[in-house]
DNA sequence: CGCCCTGTTGACAAAGGTCAACTAGCGTGG
DNA sequence: CCACGCTAGTTGACCTTTGTCAACAGGGCG
């Protein structure tokens, strides 16, 4: 590893309090940080308006790495515990990794963009069998078209069986919002669709998190 | 992106039939590819003895890329379609890469370390809640010791509620696998926890998968 | 010392897994 | 070219697991 581990990093050490935001999701992503010490969780908005915290994230690994290849910061970040972590601004980290374009830049931004594309399929495990179809679908559909794989492996992707991914179909054409026959699904309406997704927690309000959370300066 | 998009690329391209196994979970990775053409489904073993498809590759994603951070391939590899894609021997990548050490690589090596102990867990979108849990206790503890997470937190991360959560862990405590209090889990019976990680489908023989799949050479 | 927050336990309802029968499309072979 | 049989997908009935709602307990902090 080197550079980045050991400490003598020219990335500015911090510390944090436990309970502290250390990013929010959508803000402009102008750090990167490397975890020092501490416990980390990501946490993602899931397409509805419910919010799924996926993963962990511990001493040694790289927080808020789709800075990189992205605008905005991809998830929002709690510790868990006090942290200790190196942050660099995006522009010099830019800098320091040297010209774009080199063979190991291109193939960081490649394994970069895919990480941030699928992660947030991740998270849900949450939401009912036709929400996740259809947040499925509004995800993979390119032209109004969904990909046309087997049935079986649809499903495996959605982690629920053919049976049930065939009631969810079932139910998303009854709704208007998909036509579908044995091997393709294609949008039929967008709107239905989208309300598919999202309903469910309508009510649950958007959660306004009054401060309360960070601890003392 | 330029070097690896555009054709033009050092890299091998090859074809292969839909429905061929493009390379195995636990094989000496020694390639890596780029994809150009078609659709490819990933799945890895999760823990248990099942198998878990979780995640679709399309044209412009690299496949493989642990092969640069790891000895062995972390997915098995299925064509949906006929698929067109570049390969790369992982030395001659090694090479193209340039001097380990490099900021780029090290950043590079750093976010595929990541992604590789993190998928998996994604996987597991299945199983009884006790499985999960005792397959996150499995992945998690260091010095026998699960991270002191708040409960919600936890349940959370392995998408069920916190009552879930309680019962579960009541019933892993039950049979003498963890001892937990109020905010600590510790591994008490690592093999009572194996057992209860992977019980279940443990009749399940280990699918043979007689050919068949391969089609015309 | 008491309140509040987090976690636990209980009873009930609903979603999805299980098992099984049935249908449709496709490939193969006569 | 048609018929047959096979596999993938669909539908139905039932049962387990988990989510839901609610009450309660234990620790920590003021």
């Amino acid at each position: 590893m080197g550079t980045a581990t050991g400490g003598r990093c020219t990335w500015i050490p911090r510390t944090r309090p436990a309970g502290s935001r250390l990013y929010l999701e959508g803000a402009p992503a102008e750090r990167v940080w490397y975890l020092k010490e501490g416990t980390v969780v990501l946490s993602r908005a899931n397409g509805a308006g419910a919010t799924t915290r996926w993963t962990l994230r511990r001493p040694g690994d790289l927080l808020a790495p789709e800075a990189l290849v992205s605008t905005g910061y991809a998830d929002t970040a709690e510790a868990l515990t006090p942290v200790t972590m190196c942050g660099m601004a995006r522009t010099e980290l830019d800098r320091w990794l040297g010209p774009t374009g080199s063979p190991s830049r291109t193939l960081l931004s490649l394994v970069l963009k895919t990480r941030c594309e699928e992660t947030p399929r991740r998270a849900s495990a949450d939401g009912t069998s036709t929400r996740r179809l259809a947040q499925w679908i509004l995800d993979e559909a390119r032209g109004g078209e969904a990909p046309r794989v087997p049935r079986k492996v649809v499903a495996d992707l959605l982690g629920m069986l053919p049976e049930t991914l065939s009631r969810a179909l079932a139910k998303l054409q009854a709704a208007g919002a998909v036509k579908a026959d044995r091997r393709t699904i294609r949008v039929a309406d967008v709107d239905a669709l989208l309300r598919a997704a999202g309903e469910a927690q309508e009510d649950t309000d958007e959660d306004p998190d009054p401060a309360a959370e960070t601890a003392a300066p």
